[in-house]
DNA sequence: ACTACATGGATTTTT
DNA sequence: TCCATGTAGT
């Protein structure tokens, strides 16, 4: 029996599609069909296998990645509407919580954290414990919490493990903070993970239910996943080894945040009999590029290997641009945009990369400048707006009000005369009698403790979160964000507070009004913990139009798992990327910023552009920047070196170009201009005049070392410094 | 209790 | 330069 699920399918992607059970790893480069190979195995699973929708058990990390996937399983099924457990780990693990949190001591209204409201969290345990904020960051001690629970450790083992001495106050606020979790009933995003690995350790019975209910455990990205997930993975297929993990060493850029690349670099090791697929045909990119790709990675140690090639043709080469300064840069990025259009490139298929947030602002200046749509992936999210968590503040709290991060955001929003000293107390007083802010209020209530203007405020406070409660059921989901509104006179509080954004603010305010409609219409059973639970697992970046016509401007790490046919990285220079700060803080540093330069050329399917600048106004001030060290990796067949293509200018404005550029000719490519010599005079667009004092390296890793007038020395390579000799032009 | 200024620090951020 | 955060003033 031929399943027309295996139509299209190369053998190695039919193989691992086909393959019955037990470990596999699929290693899948970039462009290979990875997400094609996942959708026809769950499909081929379900319908060739007889398995039951539900007994697939499909990891993934983001919400995108995890949509689009349900979705192609669905169309290939010839079903829809289908809830199936292809999710985001913390998806999947919330969704075993709703019925398993009293199992590890929580309600199955439990509220989800993240990461804003768990630093507020924090931020609180810090005031409470006297630790004043300068010898105690609070965005310090988050990161070693989250660190810590991402290996598994609890305050006792964190302590145990603890290197530096003077940490020793991260102990203390970790206690505090996972009593108060507790106490608010809540989880924060590590939780949710590490509470069901914690469950399944310690309960045979739920473990077994578990491993019964799940006969195929699927996990795509798994270069990506840390300790707590692996653990998961682990304990789920434990009983039957039914375990399928799709990935790529070469792109995982994420170990900052806790992902382990031994997870796959050991899966063989770890998984006795396990099969290894490899994906190595690639379907998107040109010749070029793929070559370009592949020997950068090369100089990585820590790899499995793999020979990614192509059937399409060479292609293009990747081309150099350097600039003198950012607006040069920006300047030609900007030419090349115009280029491309001119070209027939539609602009949703150009792409910006940049190593860090801070080079975008340039870009975007320019494309709004020249009447250039742009869209800018990453920024501030939608949940995160103030007035959206003010907002969803209020719906946790009528779902959950024990919890006290949402009760102390909401407390004085609008403004109620409940100041810091009132709250101080709150607190002191719900600590001195050991249970929550809200038991502690309705205790003082009842007892009629609360007296005087702040008094006043706190019971009607109290009544009117009571009040909200008893009415969801009638008001449903829309109207309960009506009477909130309403009854705190919110666009009032927002007019007050910053009247220039309070109009789009509102706007906000009715798109959310408008995503709760639309959850409550499209499921039978719509209930306000199911909608909070999605939107603390969701941005709102997941829902972008990619149809729109304009340029995307994003980080390189945003850039994982998208393709265009154009790509220009910005900022190839050299404290800028490869990082200096990735590279001396984190033990795999420059192999991970290497990765993250593969990851961002493995994007594009025709063309990629790489642009530095010699000099850079970054941080209030102008720094010099060398090129960066990976430009030389690639090898020089396929790189092209775009001269100045403006005689003129980009060279000592620093002010950038005056007025806006005419529409210019295309960068021009040409090779370097002879080999320089010890001795010689040159001319440089940033650096001046200089001698050459020497040679170091060969072919495309030519490096010249120049002395530049009255100022210190400097290395270049040679195939793309731009160098004029000046001897000739004197004589 | 809220607002206005100073200070210091500035990768990346799937959930 | 720009932003978040902390403190001093009203």
């Amino acid at each position: 029996m031929t399943s027309d699920l295996l139509e299209n399918l190369n053998p190695p992607q039919r193989e691992a599609v086909t393959h019955p059970g037990g470990p596999l790893l699929i290693i899948a480069g970039a462009g290979s069909g990875k997400t094609r190979v996942i959708t026809h195995r769950i499909a081929w699973l379900i319908r060739e296998q007889g398995l039951r929708h539900s007994a697939v058990f499909a990891a993934t990390f983001t919400n995108k990645a995890a949509e689009e996937m349900s979705h192609r399983v669905q169309r290939l099924l010839g079903v829809s509407g289908v809830s199936l457990p292809i999710a985001t780990f913390h998806s999947l693990c919330a969704r075993m919580l709703r019925t398993d949190a009293p199992l590890v001591g929580r309600t199955e209204r439990y509220t989800i954290l993240d990461e804003a409201d768990q630093r507020g969290l924090i931020k609180d345990i810090l005031k409470s414990l006297g630790l004043r904020a300068e010898e105690c960051p609070p965005a310090y001690a988050q990161w070693r919490i989250n660190q810590a629970k991402m290996k598994m450790q609890t305050p006792d083992e964190f302590e145990a493990t603890l290197e530096r001495a003077e940490d020793h106050w991260v102990v203390d606020v970790f206690r505090q903070y996972e009593r108060r979790l507790g106490e608010s009933d809540a989880f924060d995003f590590e939780d949710l993970i590490l509470s069901v690995v914690r469950l399944l350790e310690g309960s045979g019975e739920r473990l077994h239910h578990w491993q019964s209910r799940f006969e195929h455990v699927l996990v795509d990205e798994y270069q990506d996943t840390n300790l707590v997930q692996y653990r998961l993975v682990k304990l789920l297929s434990g009983a039957h080894g039914n375990l399928c993990v799709v990935g790529d060493e070469d792109q995982s850029i994420y170990s900052w945040r806790g992902a382990d690349l031994d997870n796959i670099l050991s899966f063989q090791r770890d998984h006795e009999g396990a099969k290894v697929i490899r994906l190595e045909q690639n379907y998107r990119s040109t010749g070029n590029i793929l070559g370009a790709a592949s020997a950068v990675i090369a100089h990585n140690t820590e790899r499995l290997g793999k020979t990614l090639w192509t059937e399409a043709g060479d292609g293009e080469p990747l081309c150099l641009i350097g600039a003198a300064n950012e607006h040069a840069e920006a300047e030609r990025v900007l030419e090349l945009i115009e280029h491309e259009r001119r070209r027939g490139t539609p602009l949703r298929e150009i792409a910006i990369f940049y190593r860090v947030n801070a080079l975008s602002r340039i870009f975007e200046e320019r494309l709004a400048a020249a009447d250039v749509p742009y869209r800018i992936f990453g920024g501030v999210r939608f949940f995160e707006r103030r007035e959206i968590k003010d907002l969803i503040a209020h719906l946790d709290l009528v779902e959950n009000p024990e919890n006290s991060v949402a009760l102390l955001r909401v407390i004085n929003v609008p403004r109620r005369g409940v100041g810091e000293k009132t709250l101080r107390g709150l607190v002191k007083e719900a600590d001195r009698r050991g249970v929550s802010l809200w038991q502690a209020l309705r205790q003082m209530v009842h007892e009629g403790k609360l007296r005087g203007k702040a008094g006043n405020a706190l019971r009607a406070f109290v009544d009117q979160i009571d009040d909200w409660r008893e009415s969801v059921s009638t008001l449903g989901l829309p109207g309960l964000l009506d009477r909130i509104l309403e009854d705190t006179d919110y666009a009032a509080h927002l007019r007050k507070s910053d009247p220039l954004s309070a109009a789009g603010r509102v706007e906000n305010i009715e798109e959310l009004g408008q995503s709760l409609a639309e959850y409550e219409q499209g499921r039978a059973t719509a209930t306000l913990g199911g909608y909070l639970e999605r939107v603390a697992l969701t941005t709102a970046t997941d829902d972008y139009d990619p149809d729109e016509e304009c340029v995307n401007l994003m980080t390189l790490h945003c850039a994982k798992g998208l393709e265009f046919d154009v790509v220009v990285i910005v900022g190839m220079e050299e404290p800028i990327f490869p990082n200096r700060r990735a590279v001396e803080e984190q033990g795999r540093g420059l192999e991970e910023e290497r990765r993250l330069f593969y990851v961002g050329l493995t994007r594009a399917r025709k063309r990629v552009f790489l642009t530095h600048a010699m000099t850079r106004f970054l941080h209030g001030q102008t720094q010099r920047n060398l090129p960066s060290a990976f430009l030389g990796e690639i090898p020089r067949e396929v790189l092209a070196v775009a001269g100045r293509s403006q005689p003129g200018w980009g060279g000592r404005h620093p002010q950038g170009v005056p007025g806006r550029q005419k529409s210019v000719a295309p960068p021009r490519r040409r090779g370097t201009m002879g080999m320089f010599r010890t001795g010689e005079r040159v001319s440089h667009d940033a650096f001046g005049e200089g001698t050459i004092l020497g040679v170091k390296g060969e072919g495309s890793m030519r490096r010249l070392v120049i002395r530049f007038e009255g100022k210190e020395l400097v290395e270049l390579l040679e195939s793309y410094a731009q160098l004029e000799r000046l001897d000739r032009e004197e004589t």
